[in-house]
DNA sequence: AGTCTTTTTGCAATCGATCTCAGTAATCGT
DNA sequence: ACGATTACTGAGATCGATTGCAAAAAGACT
């Protein structure tokens, strides 16, 4: 069963290939009533054309690499379904990039999308380090960054609020009681990190509350950390704002065995939203982040890229998920 | 900055196209002096060789389809890494394809893989029905499955030992003094499923215990179904086996709302094996399916099947990852 | 050194589209 | 109905590689 040609399909439809090209390519290049029969012809026939060929001679494909250091850690699954439900809706094909946070995986993924003559690259950086290289690689002016650059403008951003997303939290906690409420970050390294940990901060000021940052200390596992940092407070906080999910997953499961429980021992807020924290024990309260805008506005941004539209930064705001991993003070 | 190609490495290397092409892709069919030379030259100017034309003209490429019903099931993220980590070793490029279940999703990526050259795909289905329907398509010898196949030998499939698994969580829970052992079916319709459904039934058998299966109602959430059924048994299960680990997740979740806790009233076991479970609240007790194995040994089939070696049926042994969801019963 | 193999290398067609340029057909104005 | 425009269509080069075949170079052998 050979594959079936645009040669083949002109043939059936007796006209040139370059007819058939039209088409299918640019409509009104072509008279109705010939681009009728033979698209009719093309679909009897069952042809589609052939991406890669058609990417070989246009220089642009419609491969576009999402570049993630980690697919198993829930947010950036749901980013990935997210991104490549909007990719799909625009015709493009996601390919899915794993780099595990090393910088040279990086950079060779961006390297290898010129050869395949990707329009534009999607990325969700581990670290800061990756966001200051991508410009060594000259592809600024291709890439599509889910985090700020700082200092760059050139290269198209989208982020969460994070000033708000930590003031829905904080707010959330004050109404609930708390007067004592902690911070735990995760791995740092990202400016999305960083907002977060200074937000908390002006919060905390703002509030008149004196800060508390439960660090891990450095080696061990995180959430264990965390916890030990909490225990050793001469006055235990009685609330702690995870800088994510993740963290307030193990914040939670090393509390619990420990024989702490929450949210009577400790009110805990997450922050990503994930739907997988619909489905924890307990129901994790966590900042939402608006995973599908992120995603479908990172195309959206690699589009208006490759029509030589400005770099845009679009900042979304989260919204406050109220669950039952916080409760009122007694 | 014109991209470099294979002739503008000839001209400075002063050699014919076809020699370049020789000196990477069939090192011995070129003198080594010869083919040192080309390659120095090559990597002076930055040169590699572009995938897309290389597959237009060899007729098969190094993309392969990675098609999963959801990707933002822990499971399903976990297999995407390891497969990817498996390809990239073998010089391919995972293209992730999220159908959410929808078969004509599914028939679409399989068809438009025959215009990306594909060399073979692999399927992680969600339903029997997806199964079924592969052969629709004429690409049974280019798959390779991730679950069973029924009755077709032809197309070449990596599985868990369910039975296996199943016995691993009864021999533990029955060393736990627990006797009245339940089953919490998920979503069913892949064999995957039915097999570890029928294996429930045996093992229930063998150890003389009444079976007992936790459905949800039509149209209830899983989670607060299964519990659910569970409150509404004569005699309440005091342990329950989970068709896999979101499940157990879920159920989990749900009795914590109700005021149960697990395993004080409930022992559970997940069945997966997932990382996240040892963040879970508490850490759950979960049969191992070993997914980095599962994706790799996709990839080797998928090269066996390209070299048109026999399609293979692998059988791996899952293992059992004891936690904290269970205990002894009092 | 001369002839015969065996390697190496070059030539040119080819994979499946796109696109510019030129030629042909259709449309319009009078 | 005829010439001038404008709209379609066809020819053929091209994108960046691979590959069968033929020519040239290198070795082998007498």
């Amino acid at each position: 069963m050979a594959e079936i040609s645009i040669d083949d399909v002109a043939e059936a439809a007796g006209v040139h290939r370059s007819t058939v090209s039209r088409a299918f390519s640019k409509p009104d290049a072509v008279r109705t009533a010939t681009r009728e029969h033979v698209l009719r012809v093309a679909s009897e026939l069952g042809y589609s054309m052939n991406p890669l060929a058609q990417a070989l001679r246009r220089g642009s494909s419609n491969l576009i690499p999402l570049i993630v250091p980690d697919i198993t850690n829930p947010f950036f699954a749901e980013l990935a379904r997210a991104t490549t439900v909007a990719a799909e809706a625009r015709g493009y094909q996601l390919m899915l990039c794993i780099t595990g946070g090393d910088m040279g995986l990086t950079a060779g993924y961006l390297t290898s999308m010129r050869s395949m003559y990707s329009p534009f690259a999607v990325v969700a950086p581990s670290t800061r380090v990756d966001l200051e290289a991508l410009r060594q690689y000259a592809f600024q002016n291709r890439v599509v960054v889910l985090d700020r650059v700082k200092d760059d403008p050139s290269v198209p951003t989208v982020t969460v609020d994070s000033t708000h997303g930590v003031d829905l939290a904080f707010d959330h906690l004050l109404g609930l009681g708390h007067t004592n409420i902690a911070y735990a970050p995760g791995v740092v390294g990202t400016y999305t990190a960083q907002d977060r940990w200074d937000a908390y901060h002006h919060a905390a000021q703002r509030h008149g509350i004196t800060p508390v940052v439960l660090e891990a200390a450095p080696g061990v596992e995180l959430g264990s950390g965390i916890v030990d940092h909490w225990m050793r407070e001469p006055v235990r906080p009685t609330a702690v704002i995870a800088s994510n999910d993740m963290i307030a997953f193990a914040v939670i499961s090393e509390l619990g065995t420990r024989g702490f429980t929450v949210p009577a021992h400790l009110s805990v807020v997450g922050f990503d939203g994930l739907d997988l924290g619909a489905h924890f024990s307990p129901r994790l309260t966590s900042v939402r982040q608006p995973i599908t805008d992120l995603g479908r506005i990172a195309i959206e941004l690699g589009e208006t890229l490759i029509a030589n539209g400005p770099p845009d930064h679009v900042v979304l705001e989260p919204t406050l998920l109220i669950r039952s991993s916080t409760q009122r003070l007694p």
